[in-house]
DNA sequence: ATCGAATAGGTTACCGGTAACGCAATGCAT
DNA sequence: ATGCATTGCGTTACCGGTAACCTATTCGAT
């Protein structure tokens, strides 16, 4: 049908403009939707590009404005996970909805590895950037600064953010849930969590656990903290390790959901029943959560809303739009039949 | 310590060249790892470029060469999936170990969405890119045409691939499960699967395992295909659903492993025992299948590797280099104590 | 009728790299 | 000593848009 050789020679801005009988600058102006053309040219623009089928070159007019940059980096601990999937489905389509593109990249929560990322990122010359956690290279706040570049700091609440941040109260999370497991009985309490030589912000909700417990009545038993990704697995086996230390333990905190679903199963496996012998607690609210015999007590954490309120913030800051500094992402503690 | 204000003006080559005392061009082909400089050239360029910490602008370079460029956009049907998570984690590694960088997409199974991502991001002119499914529309094939650009079609087995395809078998994946399922003693089967409305590759396991059911002489009592995504609430429902409808049923082959543990679960739920009173097969070797306490009969399927192949296998082509067009990515059935 | 503002559109220069080409110096075989 | 290939490097043009600036027309208000 088309003349398509070999490699179609792309059609370019110039040959609409001479097809439509304009210059280049007010077919620029066309596609842009910036003012100062009739509709009359508008319309001969317009059919031109249908014509020819003129696909724009981002490229060149990211290159050659600095301004016109739909380029959004976005750096999330890993893209296996769960949550952060979630996080990161949501963040795209709302950019993409805005009319942005997705630059993905995960450093494993290695400080040095977001550094190194953000460094071919920014020779991209995006228009923004949102990233995860609160551990940053000196490297990378100087790169920021350097470009002045709008960021989005997401996942945990940040009251001091390099620009913007979005994110769960993991204190909060924490010390709610301390709080709840004492109420319902539990005084010789374990943690077990995961990612040892690079805490993210499952130690977090640990600190707020703890002076939760402090305060209320419990006490932490033993603590156990893989080095293992968290996951099915390290739940199941970070279990073993507590219940094996402390045979008097009457509740398990564990960093999140999938952590405690494995030690649920361990502790079935064992004939341990839960909660009359021993509660169980995990973070995230994960849809596992839900279908177990026993629904699990978790937070649930809205991941959906933290990715569009990031990315919707990210690009009113962009535009120039009046964007809070900190919000707060809302999490529920979610009681089930395992506290 | 550095001089920055505001906004520092972006160190460009030029500069980096006049302090070194040699030409842009030279500096580039430094840069570049080209030939055409000698040792001591080398030597001053890269001391220039430390001196003023010069970042590239690849918008430039991918700008003014049209080879340079290191974008690769991939589109998957979906981000929250652990699944689809593994096998973007895995494709953006290895890219980025290559010195490529990932640009995202989600279609949802929808072809029209696939379309408009594509038209988006060949306005970047990547280097390459990554879709999933054999499902394209005439637009997206006309495109990747006319553009005469790299693509790798992942996921599904594909023997006439647009360009190179690396998948699953998902029919033998089927088939071989029908056959094991049968041969354990299984003849009333049902199929419980999810996304009606936008079926993916879930319907051609259930070709092959229809195919081997009917080889060896089981039976498809029912099925149902939930237009819910796939997950573990799908599979407690739509095992509720097919137990309704009949039953007599003694083995249910789900799309997946999610859906199969929801249905695990349900089962528990209302006193069947499994596999004694009926048989449960899942599909993808999820974590959870292993730390269930009846490990769940699955097939496990390589996501990493088939991330991994399919960026290889994509760069490789790329670079000019020799690639084999169909790629099979190894899947091997796992049994468990579900069948 | 006159004037200033608003509107429609063109011209020029430039963004920061890379390809293509050219040329001098060097090395090596005859 | 001569011829020729190789190496090292510079010059020029160009990629395809956009910003900044400028001109000509139109229009309403005085």
């Amino acid at each position: 049908m088309s003349d398509s050789k070999k490699k179609k020679d792309n059609v370019t801005l110039a040959q609409v403009a001479e097809l439509a009988g304009v210059s280049k600058m007010t077919a620029s102006r066309v596609l842009r939707k910036a003012s100062g053309f009739s509709q009359n040219t508008h319309d001969r623009v317009m059919r031109a590009v249908e014509e020819l089928g003129y696909v724009p070159n981002r490229l060149a007019a990211a290159f050659g404005s600095d301004k016109a940059s739909t380029l959004i980096g976005v750096c999330v601990p890993r893209l296996t996970s769960g949550m952060f999937g979630s996080v990161l489905d949501s963040i795209d389509h709302t950019l993409s909805r805005l009319g942005y593109q997705t630059i993905i990249g995960s450093h494993e929560q290695v400080p040095e590895t977001e550094e190194a990322w953000l460094t071919t990122i920014l020779s991209w010359r995006p228009a923004g950037v949102i990233l995860s956690g609160r551990t940053h290279t000196p490297t990378v706040l100087e790169m920021l600064r350097d470009q002045a570049i709008p960021v989005v700091e997401i996942w945990n609440l940040n009251t001091s953010p390099i620009d913007i941040s979005v994110g769960f109260n993991h204190f909060d999370c924490g010390h709610e849930m301390g709080r709840y497991m004492v109420s319902r009985g539990c005084r010789n309490v374990a943690f077990v969590g995961a990612e040892a030589n690079t805490p993210g912000m499952g130690m977090v909700r640990f600190d707020g656990f703890m002076e939760a417990l402090e305060a209320s009545g419990g006490h932490l038993a033993t603590r156990e903290v893989l080095i293992d990704r968290p996951g099915f697995y390290a739940g199941y086996y970070g279990t073993e390790t507590v219940l094996s230390r402390r045979g008097d333990l009457d509740g398990i905190y564990y960093q999140e959901d999938n952590m405690a679903v494995g030690g649920l199963f361990y502790c079935q496996s064992k004939g341990l029943s839960v909660p009359d012998d021993i509660s169980i607690a995990g973070w995230g609210g994960m849809e596992v959560a839900s279908v177990l015999p026993k629904r699990l007590t978790t937070t649930s954490v809205a991941t959906q809303a933290l990715g569009k309120t990031a990315a919707e913030a990210l690009i009113a800051r962009i535009r120039g739009e009046p964007v809070q500094d900190v919000i707060v992402a809302p999490t529920r503690l979610v009681p089930g039949s395992t506290v």
